[in-house]
DNA sequence: TGTACATATGAACAATTATTCATATGTTAG
DNA sequence: CTAACATATGAATAATTGTTCATATGTACA
């Protein structure tokens, strides 16, 4: 291995410690990363970026991103089972919304984050 | 197939390209949904959490984690290119800290999200 | 200059995950 | 009850991704 110690540790043994009481319990930390995994495909983000704008049909959803009924249909299973989205059922039909507040936040965040120009340090030349 | 078409289609057919138009554009979703494939790994998550309190070393993130530092050096690579580290060097050690303000918001709206109750239509029985 | 050490990286393997295809469920209309 | 339709879901496949192992890079110090 020869990963296990290094001097590094010694000296910053204190604050290992420190962060470590800091830091949300582990499970927290997992629940979150599996958020985050929910927002992390491209399909969930249109998806959720279309029902932003209106409340949707799994069928108009389909045709909006041109994909099959079946693909969408599971990626809205992922997104109920997240609590990102909830549903409505009109007969045949269920309609789709955003269920949360916290979505847009972390959404615009997540978009400011990309719009901002970039500092010397990360130039990739 | 069959998936093509439905009278749902034409149902919402307008309220389709009403949403499509204000929709962000098709790279811009692309690049948020890869933002936060970032935050949707554990490790990455910890390490965030970690570095929410301080300033740390490549070892003492690994230590920290129980993780190798090959595993942990990687992960930093792919927190660097999505621009939520830096990195400053002094000697042999390289020390990380937080780079954006947006990242404190996504991680607590993410963390509120988790910790809200859950109402009766996603109670899971 | 050479050794020790912290970090970075490439390749390979294992695990996870998105989409497709086929089919099931549940609702409406005849 | 049956046919038509919107949606859901299971299994299989294809693609993506995290970790490990081995090794490279770069800095400090003797």
């Amino acid at each position: 291995m020869g990963d296990e110690f290094c001097s590094c540790d010694i000296l910053h043994e204190n604050l290992i410690e420190i962060v470590k009481k800091k830091m949300p319990q582990e499970e927290k930390l997992y629940d979150l990363a599996e958020l985050f995994k929910v927002f992390g495909d491209t399909t969930r983000v249109k998806i959720i970026s279309a029902l932003f704008e209106a409340e949707l049909c799994v069928c108009d959803i389909a045709v909006l991103l041109g994909m099959s009924q079946s693909a969408i249909s599971h990626q809205l299973r992922v997104l109920r089972q997240a609590r990102l989205v909830k549903h409505r059922k009109e007969g045949k039909v269920v309609f789709y919304s955003l269920d949360d507040e916290h979505i847009k936040t972390i959404f615009n965040q997540g978009l400011e984050h990309i719009l901002e120009p970039r500092g010397f340090e990360h130039a990739v030349f």
